[in-house]
DNA sequence: CTTGACAACCAAATCGTTTTGGATTAGAAT
DNA sequence: ATTCTAATCCAAAACGATTTGGTTGTCAAG
């Protein structure tokens, strides 16, 4: 099998303490005895046991991130993303990543707990945060680390970081009265999630600003996919008085609707107005551009992992809730270039 | 601190051992004791700790995947809808998923040599394929369990799921053929890619057939990102006798490729056909649709996975080498419907 | 000659399981 | 009374590291 602590000591005629100390660089070992036992244990291709360290040490030096996914898959760029800036922090300070999927239910929260109490993560990143978060609940009951992208509506006692989605869709609702539109319809996301609500909200500040009101048919809740949106969509343009501007909760949706506005002959960007929230990499190069709102996902992940470890850690977290402020990418499917 | 065995141990005045046999049903407890073990154990919310069991097992359970980035992020929703298969795939039959994101180069052979030889893994799943493949050569060097997710060119002695790359880029050139198109042009992938030859060899493949070259400067190679196919595309278009047919290598590249062409002024699907391959979710949902191959990457994704952990259990597998066929999907963006 | 300081080493305990190889007891069979 | 079997139980040895609390030997200072 692989070679240990017990087969360098053997060969050098040490003591496993003494080897395992001076491959730590402890100085109570002799600097002629360091240079050999580094020197065999490289020649014999000595690497620690993971499993043993962190029995050892007690600790996983892993955290966990537990995706939650409608259907069988998730296929939303945006955590393609997300992940990618948790796990490049994550390698980069020495930890594992593991990552699960499942679909927000019963079992998901059984998954906390196996994880929790099984010892196998030293920390959770929490996403997709729900106005009552039951993981996040049972997390700070335990006082287990974790960090969460995203808030929840009650008390917030507890470390996150989030994007301003009220902001986000203010600049984009003024950014839509301004070009002249008045109708509105909104492809909302599952009311669950806390950002839902955000997002509404400020579109309806915008609107209520301006003596406009959203009504309420013009608000459909969808799953965030491109299908879910192209379904919404239809159903809103079949309506005898649809909109001229419709706003999603993200991009992926907001695609959806463009290809169901265009099916219809419709050309968007001049005879109807979409928007999306998150630019994904897709928003640039859709047909047209789609006019989204900006949040640094790859940043976010990262600070996110970053709080996470600080806090598994037991270091000092300079700011422990950090809200980051999106911004408005102006591109043609919001008819910007036609109304001005 | 957490429950241990030796905690229930105490409670129920029995030893170690038999509360450990006890939990594992083996039948030289009685059935009394047991009850009472089990009673006791989640009377005290006891769960094993994961990290002594693996050291005592000597296995991690644990399977590892290591996306290759390209850039600090890896944004194509083909990976996630494979992880979404491996994910749950692993979930199901008790294993965690360890996640990696590193580029192509010495860390990532490093980072693999870390988790085989700190055995923080039981087995390896290894994606996009490269001609000559260290990863591979370093992994059935050593015996160590994996399942690559495509081929490599030099001999195939190791366990894959592949989709059959030429196969599909046939069905693909060969309907652009059949609806007309004699000026083809191709935004290839990383040659280093072993599916990029493939796809390249059954584009050949058909067009040799129908004495149609696909010259040299038609020929261009991009990172398989909407952004590459964009740039790659513009300069297929600058030219002075522009191809009537771009034939892209993957999904995103198209999604560029049809951008460029649409800022251009040029209507995809009557004034150039514009083709992908993957059919991720977004195809379906471009403007126009876009043509492609269809991959059933989710189930791949399970596949792999199952394979691996037959191969890590001993199971026998019926097939260690699987490959796919795709199937074609025809859309708007080739130009079917205004030529036929 | 004793004491103290220091350098270099290490046996044993520990982390929390699982597994090996018995031990003990009661009752049935001889 | 002895042997055998079956039913229960358990001490101790793993797994491979780290850490605790030493020991030993040498040399300088008192």
């Amino acid at each position: 099998m692989s070679v240990t602590l017990k087969d360098i000591a053997k060969r050098v005629n040490k003591s496993v303490t003494t080897v395992s100390r001076a491959l730590n660089d402890y100085d109570d070992v002799s600097p002629e005895t360091k240079a050999e036992v580094r020197r065999v244990a490289s020649e014999m291709g000595y690497t620690p046991s993971t499993l043993a360290q962190r029995l050892r040490k007690q600790r996983s030096d892993t955290i966990g991130i537990i995706l939650p996914t409608f259907g069988p898959r998730f296929s939303d760029p945006f955590f393609s993303e997300f992940l990618a800036g948790v796990g490049n922090k994550a390698t980069e300070q020495g930890y594992d990543l593991m990552v699960s999927t499942r679909p927000p239910n019963e079992q998901e929260m059984e998954t906390y707990r196996v994880n929790v109490q099984g010892r196998r993560v030293d920390g959770f990143i929490i996403v997709r945060t729900r106005c009552v978060d039951p993981r996040i609940q049972y997390l700070r009951h335990l006082g287990f680390p974790f960090v969460a992208f995203g808030r929840t509506s009650g008390d917030l006692d507890f470390p996150f970081v989030d994007e301003d989605s009220e902001y986000g869709m203010q600049l984009i609702a003024d950014h839509l009265v301004r070009v002249g539109h008045r109708r509105f319809a909104c492809i909302s996301a599952p009311s669950y999630l806390e950002f839902t609500n955000l997002r509404l909200k400020g579109i309806t500040n915008v609107l209520t600003r301006h003596d406009i009101t959203l009504e309420e048919d013009l608000i459909c809740e969808s799953d965030l996919t491109q299908g879910g949106g192209y379904k919404q969509a239809n159903k809103l343009l079949d309506m005898s008085n649809p909109p001229t501007a419709i706003i999603a909760c993200n991009d992926l949706m907001a695609l959806g609707a463009m290809s169901a506005a265009q099916e219809r002959g419709l050309v968007v960007g001049i005879d109807i107005a979409i928007t999306g929230f998150d630019d994904i990499p897709m928003a640039e190069h859709s047909h047209p551009p789609l006019t989204t709102v900006h949040q640094p996902i790859y940043r976010i992940g990262n600070t996110v992992c970053e709080m996470l470890i600080h806090i598994i850690q037991g270091l000092p977290l300079e700011r422990d809730q950090l809200i980051f402020k999106p911004s408005l990418v102006i591109r043609q499917s919001c008819g910007a270039d036609a109304k001005q």
